[in-house]
DNA sequence: CGCATTTAATCCATAATCTGAACTAAAGGT
DNA sequence: ACCTTTAGTTCAGATTATGGATTAAATGCG
């Protein structure tokens, strides 16, 4: 019915750019007055905006050229991580129209005090842009997550962590935050913020090393929210000893306490080096068997990977010419993330945003 | 609009069995009125079927079931392997109605006869039922596919074969059958034949070792059609050496050249029983990496696995316990799949029988 | 046995929405 | 000025879902 159409026109233009009617007519497939009338609606639902047609010297009539509106509909993306809370409201455009984060070491904290301090922060940032309607909020989480609730968050110490149980939980437009993995969050903010193509695997090296396989633009998040792991892919059978009890995970080859600092790299430490040459074989064995099984168009690496990507890529660049060389034409390209270690939030904020497009009339 | 409706009430009736009218509309949320008028369209277009109500001592007038028909519509899988071609046909309700194999040693052979070959047998078998209308037909082939190509098929010595290019192709309602890797579609079959829950990862142990991820009755095919690699997935860095010019991959450790027949195991040799183990632990190691990544909510052990799932099962058991156990609430279930070796032909017919429930109104 | 009750399904008038043709609007070319 | 070209709207018509009333077919009770 309708609430699809607009979809449809919806997605044309927050996808091609800005777009006449005639020409949303001709890529939808619709009638030139249908395209009007879900303009039409989606005009006073403050979704998209007209502008004067920017044409010269062509023949005809000039149209007028249809685009998203940033000035009315925005998204709230939060995030608790180990070492800091953030929050942002970003625009139907992808613009960042407020962003704010405070240093907090949230490992000593109980999750009531954190969120509390999260609902602060959340209020602030929104005070910031009291003339943009939030259409929703998402809270990225490193750990295991399931609807409104944190499953297992071992770097913050939560178990078990229903959001909406909390006193004063966060609400926007009468609904809870929803929560989602912070990785997986991550690349959709790469998706959406970065440059990279629309079908990737995102290896989010942070405090863990997780990864999110965006296909299609949307996110593939597992039976029970748990896809994604890679920091636990069997990299060698018996190798040393990781944080979960078993042995010869990447993260023991390739988490962020045996990687070395910028700094080290840059003054030649032949030991930051061999450092890196070992964690970068250990990220291309993992990603082997993360491409044998998930078959993703790129890899991209980011988090902590990214100031270090110089060092590792040509190790997991050989790896994986190794073991893919003969299984495929050519092993997935592999670069760095263009989004920075706020990539989490954005993304919170993006998947609002996607709902809102792939379904504008839940806004009414 | 409509199309999707005809999906929405067809796909309830095939999912929960056999409905009436007044159960639909409560189901769909739809009006009785539109119901009805959605199953007399699917009523002539021959998917459905009427039935009596078998109801005792309810009061009210009695509805009139509404089921899905075998009579009309149906759906033709055919398979190319190693050692045999096969064809079958299955009604809309899951019925095989016809079937035929024939053994043939097609690593000798070039493409044009096999597929010569391949569609004599898929006539004789439609001759068995002349009164059904095929709506389409899917080929399952050992190897990496894409649309209507075989990219690469090595247990068949095929590289870039297009089905639509030999001189007859093979065609059911004027267009071509479409080709699909042969785990995936075995995954399919165990999924609509089988006893699999609706979500889970299917390991296919045939000449190689592939893998299917079904989520939510649909496939995971990866961006270039090559997910499910499972068999060259990282079991030991530096391990013994694979056909594909690598080392350590699981099918150098359980592919079907290293496991030992069922009859050793019957007669209790201590050899095959310390191959059973090794294999065992070698395809937990390789399972724990496919759930890390994917999630699965169970995992199904097909094709050869199947008679030795007795023996693997423990070894394959405790690895996955040993490394999963500290991460995830429970392992993913492990069953023998439920179907023989004629999964991926039976599978084959259900991604076309999928397509038409999906929709319905395609057909006319 | 007849009638109220209950549930299933259809009939019919209404409303929403997409379509297609005709029409108006706004530009360039001659 | 006037024709051509392209954009967008108006208006009648067709399709399809909705909601209430009606008919159909069973059970239960007097």
């Amino acid at each position: 019915m309708r609430a699809r159409n607009l979809a449809l026109v919806l997605g044309e233009v927050a996808g091609g750019g800005p777009l006449t009617r005639a020409a949303l007519a001709e890529l939808t497939g619709l009638t030139k007055t249908t395209v009007s009338s879900l303009v039409a609606d989606l005009l006073s639902a403050g979704l998209v905006a007209e502008a004067p047609a920017a044409r010269a010297g062509e023949r005809g009539r000039p149209g007028v050229e249809v685009r998203l509106s940033g000035e009315h509909v925005a998204a709230l993306g939060l995030e608790v991580n180990v070492g800091y809370l953030a929050a942002c409201v970003v625009d139907l455009t992808g613009t960042v129209r407020a962003r704010r984060t405070v240093r907090a070491d949230n490992r000593a904290s109980r999750p009531e005090p954190v969120l509390a301090a999260l609902h602060r922060l959340a209020d602030e940032t929104l005070a910031d842009v009291p003339s943009l309607r939030i259409a929703g909020a998402v809270l990225a989480v490193p750990g295991t997550v399931g609807e409104d609730r944190v499953h297992h968050a071992p770097h913050l110490g939560w178990r078990d962590v229903r959001i909406t149980d909390l006193t004063d939980p966060i609400r926007v437009a009468d609904r809870p935050a929803a929560v989602e993995n912070e990785a997986n969050l991550a690349a959709l903010g790469e998706l959406e913020f970065g440059s990279a193509p629309r079908d990737f695997l995102y290896v989010s090296g942070e405090t863990g090393v997780g990864a999110g396989l965006v296909r299609d633009g949307g996110l593939l998040r597992g039976a029970t929210g748990l896809a994604g792991e890679l920091g636990h892919v069997v990299v060698a059978d018996g190798g040393p000893a990781c944080r979960c009890g078993s042995r010869g995970c990447l993260e023991a080859y390739a988490g962020q306490d045996v990687l070395p600092g910028p700094a080290a790299l840059a003054a030649d430490d032949p030991g930051a080096a061999a450092a890196c040459a070992r964690a970068g074989r250990a990220l291309g064995l993992a990603l082997s068997s993360a491409v044998n099984l998930l078959d993703p168009g790129a890899i991209v690496l980011g988090g902590r990977y990214v100031p270090l990507f110089p060092w590792l890529a040509p190790h997991v660049r050989a790896v994986l010419d190794e073991r893919l060389g003969a299984l495929r034409p050519a092993p997935p390209v592999l670069l760095p993330a263009a989004t920075g270690p706020d990539a989490a939030v954005l993304g919170a904020a993006a998947r609002v945003l996607r709902r809102v497009l792939a379904d504008p009339a839940s806004l009414g």
